[in-house]
DNA sequence: AAAATCAACTACAACGTTGTAGTAAATTTG
DNA sequence: CAAATTTACTACAACGTTGTAGTTGATTTT
């Protein structure tokens, strides 16, 4: 398995004729080489099957076509939004790169140093901390998790950096509304990790907001004994049902973080004999493909991560090639109710 | 948004009053820098936090610490697959890189090019087609879908590629024994899409042989109506549902092409009435997570894509590290019965 | 017919890194 | 104490590409 000398434009240019520049602007399209030498150049490149060396190239001009891709995880958790990356950047010449960070600034930090040194010619982004990204010089769009509202108070937050985000706010407080409207304040709520509650530093998780928003607007006492943190996988989401009927008994409605962590909580309610929805009524969140195929057909909130990738592809996409304005993208999908049959 | 000078070896190496090969030595861990220069070096390099260029640096190496990997679309229906693969290049300095071929050879031979041209240290991939493979001269593994065994005997091939697979003709065989010793020989199966039945040229899909086998053991004449292509979506897998229900009346044994898609023929069933296991037993196939936890629970042929990402990538990783000694690496993973309630 | 323009090139430096060959001073050896 | 070796470096070419600044010879303009 020796070294194998690849194909160069010198090669081209030596079998041709002609100088490397001649053969280097013919294939970067220059129209200063006329027809009967760019044929032959091309013709004689297709022969020896010449593909330019990456590396040379980004040295030389300083980017690489290449696209940084920063998620908290390699579970691949963010498989549709990735799903949604990949599609949208299979239109363009650009290839994307993955590297996660373990929900750690500290792999935050090093990934980006990673993608910098290659050099990407742009980021996309589900951030841990935003002081990450204070020295970054190429584009970045943050993606899912950026805080575009105040946690707190639920007011939009002005910023300039460019985003596309769920509403998840909205998408917890309307879910909540609904919920209510069936149950009272019979309402409990399953979420994800408790201490990356949310990006930029403010302690308080956007969903939990938006579902105390739900309530304040329906005049229920907020009770922290509703809320189970730490539904992060199946068995988490077992596990806090188990929690929840120990301590409480059907009927009441329950929200959970998301539809695939719901396939658990309905199997361990059916697990202990109580129906769906007449005991306990269901909403998931995202509207995964399964969501509807499962039995009981699962409530959600609908809203698509594969959408939300392919939209913050094509906003950096758009920011590379266009020179950045300055002008920040920021796009807020709205999330729908979708009623199945778990509520 | 202006051009950012980075810092170079050069940066550090006027700094400190040397030369930049003092500075690439020490960088590189060379013995030869006395303990004096190389602190003020590296505590220069910090504080101006230097990072190598890495297009200059493969560029000049030949190698770039990066590892292409081929799947057939970006869908991410390899999901658990490359969660295995950057697991285990976490523990390593290798990033992988993705690119997808949409099942067409015309792609894969342009991703090949593409990656060669990074270049990449190695390439695990989900071939389409082998020729493409044929001057590739850095290490490759192949995983999942390898011919190691002759689709139409069952007979192992001897080859010298590296690959991990796991044995779905073993897998289907076992599933089709199992469920023949419930229902004789009124077991139908559902399969992936025709056209790709297998790579290599060998036009016979391995799961069906090992469905053929089963029966051959078994003294059940194969009839060409027991199987139904093309389950290759959930909406996929619930009309091929419909078609086999309008054409056969329960009780009957299914097998399906995978858990997932075992979800929408579940949902089919009993929104026509039929109960599983008494009407229709199911037998799935990867056991994914959640097969436990829906209802039915799945009854399934278990074998992890994630093991089988992870042990190419080990594989790859030793092969690149070690200087390969043209001894092949080949891994199959036995696959097992899972039973649980859908049978 | 000389000057200016143009077409079709070529030569060369630069991008940041690394390894090899070289060198001067310090140290060890015979 | 001279010769050989070692230590601690430095200088430089090379990796493959691209863009800029030439350099021809031919054509057009004055």
């Amino acid at each position: 398995m020796g070294k194998i000398k690849t194909v160069r434009l010198l090669d081209i240019a030596t079998k041709a004729g002609v100088s490397v520049s001649a053969v280097s602007k013919t294939m970067n399209g220059s129209d200063e080489i006329p027809e009967a030498t760019r044929e032959k150049i091309l013709s004689i490149a297709r022969e020896l099957d010449y593909h330019p060396n990456f590396s040379a190239r980004s040295l030389r001009l300083g980017r690489s076509r290449i696209i940084g891709v920063i998620i908290p995880n390699n579970d691949f958790s963010y498989n549709h939004v990735l799903s949604g990356i990949s599609k949208a950047l299979e239109e363009t010449d650009y290839t994307p790169i993955f590297i996660s960070t373990k929900d750690d600034p500290k792999y935050e930090k090093s990934a980006i140093k990673k993608l910098l040194s290659i050099p990407v010619d742009g980021i996309l982004s589900v951030p841990v901390s935003m002081d990450s990204y204070k020295n970054v010089f190429v584009p970045v769009v943050f993606m899912s998790r950026y805080p575009y509202r105040n946690p707190r108070t639920g007011e939009p937050v002005r910023t300039n950096d460019n985003y596309v985000v769920t509403d998840d706010y909205e998408g917890q407080r309307i879910a909540t509304t609904e919920l209510i409207k069936e149950c009272g304040g019979n309402v409990y709520i399953f979420l994800g990790s408790e201490n990356t509650r949310t990006v930029a530093g403010i302690k308080e998780h956007i969903r939990l907001s938006g579902y105390k928003k739900a309530l304040e607007e329906q005049d229920i006492p907020f009770d922290e004994g509703h809320v189970y943190w730490n539904t992060t996988s199946l068995e988490n989401a077992c596990e806090n049902t188990r929690k929840l009927l120990e301590r409480v008994k059907p009927p009441f409605g329950l929200m959970v973080a998301n539809d695939y962590f719901s396939i658990g909580v309905i199997s361990t309610l059916l697990k202990n004999g109580y129906s769906i929805p007449d005991d306990v009524k269901i909403i998931g969140f995202d509207d995964l493909e399964m969501a509807s195929y499962i039995s009981p057909s699962l409530t959600t909130i609908h809203c698509s991560r594969y959408r939300l990738g392919s939209c913050a592809t094509q906003h950096l996409v758009s920011i590379i090639q266009s020179k950045n304005t300055g002008e920040a993208i920021q796009t807020i999908f709205q999330p729908k109710f979708v009623k199945r049959s778990s509520m």
